[in-house]
DNA sequence: TCTTTTATTTATCATTTTCTAAATTACACT
DNA sequence: AGTGTAATTTAGAAAATGATAAATAAAAGA
């Protein structure tokens, strides 16, 4: 009676289904945010809006998964392991880093979604921030340590010391700097006629050429602080 | 016959109640988002719901006055004055800059509000954004330019050129990473233990010292893409 | 005190939107 | 071919949401 060959309303194997709908779902919200309708994103994939209750209990069900999804299942080891290969020189390392980090973050489904989740207060970005500070940025800074300090007297004294705050935010300088490029290209749609190979270079150049003065410092006057405030407690302690 | 002691339901001065629903409409949009529900605003103020549309046409128009007041309105030709007062240190005058900066937009509405136009693609944003290109941004390459081409053989002629894209992004990372430090602070709520003087000092720092050596290798390099390529014009020109 | 004005509320309409239940039909197996 | 399973649709309930119109009552003026 109906016309299969002109309406393809074929079934399909629950897990393709699943599978289909989340991924339509992920590029829907990033568009129009999770407070738009179910119906219009069962209309984009050519199914009934019911059908999408079959696979997943609730819209809020299916935006928790396509969080899983977007954020957690990415996350890339090589990602570390680029930052840390020592046969290269730092600054391709970075360059390498950040056109990788990229492809797989620097889209506007990943973007956007994940603007949705922080101004939502979903506590996902902050576990996702604190990821990226960890092994990211932690990563990083160990990699300048190494370059920054070489020659340096202290070397081997500073290289030991556990990251300073100061210095982690150094590195987010690099980290948000790109990443508002991204936010700028993706969310504001304003991206600058910059190719992004060109910004990604001219950001790493920028910022290896500041660090370099830089970061030695900040190592350093966290001694000298520390000098001083074990000075102050030792004289606090014998006035008392 | 009413106990006006105890509901302080007042009647208000037009003029007065249309300010606080203004008001409340700022924060309660900057919380959750321009998709949340005039009733709910209404409940917050104090007022029923259909009380809103005396004061307001509709609740778009209500979200384009919420813009007017945060954004435009807010606009403080003094940034530009401190960037331009040459009497100062460039580093002093950016850090001053982004102190003033940080009063007016590095807050939870600000930002907020910004984000979720962005996300609804309100083409606020772009307006907005072209504004600091063309205002901030073109002020601060101004000053660039004269700080870092200081003693520069070409410095005149260099002084004189538009604008470069290169030129402008290379802004754009300082701004950049300032801006994410108030994204990360106000709306992922994952602010460092850093202070924003010392943050601000730090960015400025590195901006500035990396600056120093990228800066003039920008404006050189374009000097010669475009000698080359006039030369491969000439060249084209007379095989023609 | 009475009247007029208008700020504010109550009641409600018209849609929209999430989600459920029952009906339908494509496909797999025999 | 016939039958059972379950993928999918149709129909619709229940709640919510922007907006309007009529009713109410607080304040100002006479």
């Amino acid at each position: 009676m109906t016309q299969r060959k002109s309406t393809p309303l074929r079934r399909m194997p629950p897990e393709d289904r699943r599978a289909q709908i989340l991924e339509a779902a992920i590029e829907y919200f990033s568009e129009a945010g999770f407070a738009s309708q179910t119906r219009e994103l069962s209309k984009r994939i050519g199914i009934s809006q019911p059908l999408l209750y079959r696979y997943f209990q609730s819209k809020q069900d299916l935006i928790e998964e396509v969080f899983q999804v977007v954020f957690l299942n990415q996350w890339n080891p090589q990602w570390v392991d680029t930052l840390q290969s020592r046969n290269l020189p730092l600054r391709d390392r970075l360059i390498e880093f950040y056109q990788l980090y990229a492809q797989a973050t620097y889209r506007p489904e990943w973007i956007r979604i994940y603007m949705y989740a922080g101004l939502a207060e979903m506590a996902l970005n902050r576990k996702y921030l604190k990821i990226v500070r960890d092994r990211l940025l932690v990563a990083m800074c160990q990699e300048f340590r190494m370059a920054f300090l070489q020659g340096h007297p202290k070397q081997a004294q500073l290289l030991k010391k556990p990251m300073l705050p100061r210095e982690i935010e150094m590195a987010w300088n690099l980290h948000g700097s790109m990443f508002y490029w991204a936010v700028r290209a993706n969310i504001f749609k304003a991206g600058s006629r910059l190719s992004f190979d060109q910004k990604t270079t001219d950001a790493v150049d920028l910022f290896l050429e500041g660090a370099k003065t830089i970061y030695p410092l900040i190592l350093e006057s966290d001694s000298e602080d520390k000098k001083r405030l074990l000075q102050k407690t030792k004289e606090s302690a014998s006035k008392a």
